[in-house]
DNA sequence: GACAATAGTCGACACAGTGTCAATTATGTT
DNA sequence: AACATAATTGACACTGTGTCGACTATTGTC
């Protein structure tokens, strides 16, 4: 549990072929049985045998049973990456921010198990901790944008702009997180949320949802 | 990894006399160990080390490493509930806000070590998540009453004031959870929260810190 | 002050999981 | 065919958890 890393270098090659295959396999058991019975009950062997090969075997594709975790963290997060950008335009500060919780709420439901493992893991996992975390403040920056165009001061303090949303990033990670553990409803989160950024960036609560108050 | 406290009534009686004080002893092993190396390098035989025993001799006073762990947290959310209740009485909305904030900043302060063990061990120990969550739910509880006194609706529904503390609690705790791991500042995290709780809450903002914006 | 009864302690054991490694077998390549 | 290298295996070493029977205080009781 020391080195996560320079065991890779020393074996795989580049230029690939069939032990690519082999490699997502890997990554899809763990995701499964990730998703099916949690982390302390996938072991490095039950992961091995779902991907058809020997515990040994897995050692040659990562260093580490961690290293699997980290390789399917940052496939997901790859995945969300991509899709972050084409999300705001130059739509108005309000909308900005309903899309934004919008996309959050839709990638919590299509990748959620990865990313409670991956909130879950980051305290022990170091590389999946600075995957996780830095996804989560690329996601700030974007609204950090957003608030400033809203009128958020941007200076250095406790009330700017950066502080600020990065509270509602952490809060929306959160309760985003307890609805995908307790089984709670997402589409209520997400209007909650909405209020919450909406109040706190001064911007009209009002309008979205067809519901009113 | 699956009794969590049927060992327990199987061994320890009441009316205690040198036994307790080896039980505190061995809390309090596990905890500088926890505030010193973290969570994966404190195992069962450093606290029974520390402690002054052997790792046979701990198993008498609980039946897992975990069952340490659990009891660890709970002694620490016993102080956190002695204090939770002296705090509102009938003060304005915005101070009970900018109250609750500066106590819950101060306990991280004086307990850090501990509820960032139990916000981390939380997933994988139930005891642990039981515990910690129930500490949550009852902060989230006396703020939702302000809230309510806030003018803030009471009716089932993503906007009404449960959900809406709900939403801002667990803000909370994971803004100065990150405070704690990453050292920042709980000061500037306090003040921030606060803005982003009176905001929400539809409270003035201006007053409490003398420092202009 | 013998003598139970019970609290407390120890060390050896069994077990599960991780990671390592030399030896072996597939899979191309020229 | 032979050669390198990709891929795989099974056995091994190690660490950590939890169990258990035997052994040693400690304390009350007659």
């Amino acid at each position: 549990m020391d080195d996560e890393e320079g065991a890779r270098g020393r074996r795989r090659r580049a230029t690939p072929t069939k032990g690519d295959l082999r490699e997502r396999a890997i990554l899809d058991a763990a995701e499964r049985q990730l998703a099916a019975d949690g982390y302390d009950a996938m072991t490095v062997a039950t992961i091995a045998q779902a991907a058809g090969i020997t515990r040994g075997a897995l050692y040659f594709y990562f260093g580490s049973k961690n290293e699997v975790l980290a390789a399917l963290v940052e496939r997901t997060v790859t995945r969300l990456r991509a899709e972050i950008d084409g999300t705001d335009d130059g739509v108005a500060p309000e909308d900005a921010v309903r899309q934004g919780i919008a996309w959050t709420a839709r990638m919590w439901r299509e990748h959620g198990t990865v990313m409670r493992a991956a909130v879950e893991l980051s305290p022990s996992v170091p590389a999946v901790e600075q995957l996780w975390r830095s996804t989560v403040v690329a996601l700030a920056d974007t609204m950090r944008g957003v608030a400033e165009r809203a009128g958020v001061p941007h200076g250095p303090g406790p009330h700017d702009a950066a502080a600020v949303v990065a509270a509602l990033v952490w809060m929306t990670e959160r309760a985003f997180y307890q609805a995908a553990v307790t089984g709670g409803l997402v589409d209520e989160t997400a209007a909650t949320l909405a209020h919450v950024w909406l109040s706190t960036l001064g911007l009209p609560v009002g309008t979205g949802s067809r519901q009113g108050t």
